[in-house]
Order: structure tokens, then C-alpha cells, then sequence
DNA sequence: AATATCTTTCAATTTATTTTGAAAGTTCAG
DNA sequence: CTGAACTTTCAAAATAAATTGAAAGATATT
């Protein structure tokens, strides 16, 4: 397999895997791309690289910005903006965990929390089928993001440390 | 809140939930109207309910079914089959981690192990960037695929005293 | 073996998401 | 201030994904 084979196989890799974990294919591409450029990359170029219009790079770009991902770079005497790629992987990887943690876990823990407040009778197995269902994924979702919260917070080698010693 | 709304917004958060990691909303909301369910339900009953058609219906319970989170239940003197979800969260989640690690995991840990033996030159500032990611990627993932495949091996309380007494 | 009941399939349709590209907006050098 | 270089926006178009429903396929009942 040559480079430019396995750069696209990359690329590729990276879009499908992507759009199975709710990341739009071209946000994921344009990741996968600026991760594995040694050097910055002009909206420009990510365009010509990716086939994709301007308009759709500019958005996925600013959308990777939000999620932490991808970062402006300037180049000196240059007017165009460059963006460079986090390339520490398990950085990524806690980037990841901690906006999904954000947009997606506590949202739903606070909806959680007024579910189990419905009034009626506490008798009726329909009730309590549905608090019990609420209670449980609550407890289980809670522990998760507790699990979570400490993972991000410690480095690669300490975590995988931990746990390998947990497991073993 | 009564009863009926507050299962209505069960079902509709979890409905969004899945959409945001790749899960239709509609295998989303039949889980979540089987998890509510004190009985298991008809296919007419879960259509009904939902607003879903028939063929839509099937679809989705046989997908339930192939990820191992609903179970096919046959009543005694019934034609009909009816479906129950499993109601303890922490099981569905090593389910659901089971299910992503074969579907999702596996396959891209051979791509990368491919894309490794790509041919050309070392030295070569691209050649390097690309080989680099994928290494990265590589032992990342290992170590997550890792630490998830002990966990789903592990009870729920087991696993959560250990990681509590880990991170405190 | 004919009928009734229930399940599955899949082409056509609908709905949702993503992408485009031209126009408007911004910024900066001269 | 003006114009060139670059960025952003967003309505329309294209694409992808989910859904429908009628027909075909099973399977049990009489």
C-alpha cells in the first residue's frame, strides 16, 4: 500500500467510524485529514484535499473548533487562517468524553430527575415499572459519569495503570 | 406531571439520546417503550402505541433483538409473539458495549494494523505523520478495548467499588 | 387443503441531514 | 476610503436514512 492509499484508507476509516457515533462523515474526514498533516492546513486546501465546497469546510472546521478538537493556527506575513489538529490521541479521546459528557449526559440526568417526581398512584405496575426503569438508569448513568469525570482527569499512563492493576 | 406524560417524555428522551450515538430514534423509543412495560408487548401493541407502521415495527424489534437487548416471550394459548426488554440498565450497558466492540472495534483495529505496514519512504515528513496517528490511535484504542472488555465481565457493584476506591 | 392469523419483505415514498455555492460580511494593506 | 483577500451565512439542492403499506410468506387451526 502506498502513502497516498493509505492516507485516503485513513481518512475514510475515520468518516465511517464517525458517522456510527453520531459525527457527520465530513466533520470526521476533516479531522482525520488536519490529524494527520504534519503541517497546519488552510480552509483552502482541506477543500481541494476533501472535495468539499467552502461553505461546508468552514462550518465542519468551526464545528471542531466548538468541540475542542481543532485549532487555529497563524502564520506569520500569512493572511489566511490555518487550523492544526490535537494529535495527542488520548487527549482526544478525553475532549471527546468531556463535551459528550456536557451536551448528553447531564441534560438527560436532570430530565431523569423530574420524571420521577409524575404524580399517581404508586401502586399501579405501570407507574411503577416506569419509576423503577428511571430509578435504575439513573443509578447506572450516575456511576458512569462519575467514572467519567475521575478518567478525564488523569493522565493516559496513570488510568491505564489503574486499571490494568484493577483487572488483572 | 401524570402518568402519560411523564412516559411520553421517557420514551422521547430516549429517543434523542439515541439519535445523538447512532441509533435510530425509533429502535430508541421501542426499547424504551419495552422498558416500561410491566408486561411484554405485541407488535400491534407496540405499533399502536408508538404510531409506527407494522413493517417499520418488525424491523426495529429485530434489530432490538439481533444487539441482545429484547427477547422474544411466548404466551401460553397465544398465536402471537410478544417482546420484553431487559430492565437491568447496567446489563443492557455491557450489552451494548459487547455489541459496539465486536461491530466497531474489531474491524477498524485491523485497518489500522494494515494502514501500519504501508510502504515508502520513513523519513518522509507525511509518511511519518500518518504512521504516528495510527500508532497513537492504535494503542488507545487497545487499552480502551481493553479496559471494556474487563468491565462487562465485571457485576455492577463490583466494578464501581473498584473504581471508586480507585479514583477517590 | 382451505382458511385465518400473524410475520416478513421491499419498492416507493417521506422525512431528515448534509452539502453546495453564490452573495454578503469582514478585515486589512495601501 | 477602496479594493483585494479571505471568511461566513443560508436558501436551495442533493443525498442519505427512515418509514410506509401492500403483497408475499409462514404457520397454526378446522
Amino acid at each position: 500500500m502506498k502513502y497516498n492509499e493509505a492516507k485516503d484508507k485513513f481518512i475514510h476509516t475515520w468518516g465511517t467510524l464517525g458517522s456510527s457515533w453520531g459525527i457527520s462523515r465530513t466533520m470526521a474526514q476533516v479531522h482525520a485529514l488536519l490529524l494527520i498533516s504534519p503541517d497546519p492546513l488552510s480552509t483552502e486546501e482541506v477543500m481541494e484535499e476533501l472535495k468539499i465546497s467552502r461553505g461546508n469546510c468552514n462550518m465542519t472546521i468551526r464545528d471542531l473548533m466548538d468541540w475542542g478538537l481543532v485549532f487555529k493556527e497563524l502564520k506569520a506575513g500569512e493572511r489566511r487562517e490555518f487550523f492544526r489538529a490535537e494529535k495527542d490521541i488520548w487527549k482526544v479521546a478525553k475532549q471527546i468524553i468531556k463535551e459528550r459528557r456536557k451536551r448528553e449526559i447531564e441534560p438527560v440526568l436532570g430530565i431523569l430527575e423530574d420524571l420521577k417526581k409524575m404524580e399517581g398512584n404508586k401502586g399501579d405496575k405501570k407507574h411503577k415499572a416506569l419509576v423503577d426503569a428511571v430509578t435504575n438508569i439513573e443509578s447506572v448513568v450516575e456511576k458512569a459519569d462519575f467514572a467519567l469525570d475521575r478518567a478525564i482527569k488523569l493522565d493516559e499512563n496513570a488510568l491505564v495503570g489503574a486499571l490494568f492493576k484493577l483487572f488483572k
